[in-house]
DNA sequence: TAAAAATACTCCATAGGTATTTTAT
DNA sequence: ATAAAATACCTATGGAGTATTTTTA
């Protein structure tokens, strides 16, 4: 029994012309006459009575009917969901971002797809690094957006890049350091650091910049996962948040000197060995645009 | 797309490795992958990330599978019903049954596919013999059981016959006519005579016995299709019924001189162009089997 | 007698097998 | 180093075409 010959089963029951039907499969009458033969012969029973020449379904055929219009019908939803998840029009993505991908990428990826691709599905978790990390590893998330600074490397992972953004030491508007021309580590060190957990290569790059003090693990009294809690905190507050700028137009840049000169990296990071679903592919490419819309050609 | 392609894609998806799957479905490992490899390729999307040994599906994969499943299923169910109407543990018959043999074998045909084909249907129509035989043409009904003296010959019908049952004239138990031990056409004519049409060739016979008088239209007062009315009329009245003899044990049958000496003939009917179902096959065993127990070897 | 379906034959595409190479643990 | 999957190559079955015969209306 196969799919072909139940759609010639279908046709031939549709019409009644071995001839006809032939012409409509694109089939010769012969080869029509033999595989509705062997479909016969498989099930045991003829499914036409051969009335010269008009062919009707015997009751056997009739009751076989009904069946094989269901399996060609459940053939067809298969090629066709293929067809869309292929395409990304349906589907489903669960997304893991971390705290300062959530606060840039959150709104318009979900805008995104609400617009782009209303059928599929997107689910999107925040959460710490490493246990972003892990779940992607349990296959619980299918791709994540990190800073790949705060990412330990690992040969299972394949981290494409995003983009890059300036980070800055903030602080609220009316706040002592806001207006100074210059502002040297020691003036930041009078006031609380707030932080989200810094890669070895900030802190590298710190130290590099502003001495030993400047190590992240002296510097940083208010440590915490998520940006938008440290923003908070910076805005009711005199602490001092390092993060990307972009992140808080509202706050003041302080004009360090040296200047910082550190950039956040950005990756969408999936495991190496998992084929990405095209829906995935999708919002990669839409996780792009957003921070550099139609840049490229 | 194939059904086998699916088959081997749901045991690949159950069991994770080519070389075991390929064992279960007696296959070698190299046309396994080829299967999946080809299946892939029509569906455009890898179904499995090759992970060394291990193999997982993709997410695309996990949403074919579910329709494979189905498609399959359909599959395995078109293949079963076709066995059980096969063997004719599953299907429906629409028989029709002239008025004598709706008397005898209503009853014998409902018992015996309520014992031994609970899961089949019987669907079972009384009529005129004319109206039975267009539902036949019309499809209407499967096959007829009928006083095949009752039938015009038609090429697009084929008689099986059932068995022969001598006719009587028969009267109730206290009729004047009960206890005489020879009764004439003469004496009967004192009485309405009552009975179904009778074919012209039961009329051959009446006349050949009885003279011109006992033709069917000067002899028979009360016509009708239904032997049963006719029967409970011979009950409760003087009127005598020419019937099979074995519809009315109760009833008196009146020994004639000459002897009647007329059999009904019952036949089961089909169209000649029809491939009878295998449930109507058993059905005409069952009604053979009825009137004839255990005769045949 | 003319149409429609079945049969006879031929051919080729493809599913499957064997042998081997590549890959990943 | 070993087990598993992929690849290369070969074979054979069966699906499809052409030509012809059979059937029935």
């Amino acid at each position: 029994m196969t799919l072909v010959q139940l759609k010639h089963f279908l046709e031939l029951a549709n019409n009644g012309s071995f001839s006809k039907s032939a012409d409509k499969l694109y089939l010769t009458q012969p080869a029509l006459s033999r595989s509705i033969k062997s479909l016969e012969e498989e099930l045991g029973q003829p499914l036409f009575d051969r009335v010269g020449r008009k062919n009707e379904l015997t009751a056997f055929g009739q009751h076989i009917l009904l069946q094989a219009r269901e399996l060609i019908d459940a053939a067809n939803n298969l090629k066709q969901s293929s067809q869309q998840l292929l395409s990304g029009h349906t589907g489903q993505v669960k997304l893991g971002l971390g705290s300062g991908p959530g606060a840039i990428w959150t709104t318009p990826l979900l805008t995104f797809m609400a617009t782009e691709y209303p059928e599929a599905r997107l689910e999107i978790a925040r959460g710490a690094t490493p246990l972003l990390v892990q779940q992607l590893r349990d296959r619980t998330l299918d791709a994540l957006i990190l800073d790949i600074r705060s990412l330990s490397p690992s040969n299972d992972l394949k981290v494409d890049a995003l983009c890059e953004l300036p980070g800055a030491f903030m602080c609220r508007k009316g706040h002592p350091l806001a207006k100074r021309k210059s502002v040297s580590l020691d003036h930041i060190q009078k006031y609380p650091v707030a932080s989200t957990p810094l890669s070895d290569e900030v802190a590298r790059v710190l130290i590099e910049r502003y001495g030993a003090h400047a190590h992240p693990d002296q510097l940083v009294k208010l440590k915490c996962e998520e940006i938008s809690s440290l923003l908070e905190v910076a805005r009711k507050t005199d602490t001092v948040v390092v993060a990307v700028r972009a992140l808080a137009p509202d706050l003041v840049e302080l004009t360090m000197s040296p200047a910082l000169n550190a950039n956040a990296r950005f990756g969408w990071v999936t495991l190496k060995t998992r084929t990405e679903s095209s829906l995935a592919r999708l919002l990669f490419q839409a996780a792009s645009d957003c921070v550099m819309p139609n840049d490229s050609v």
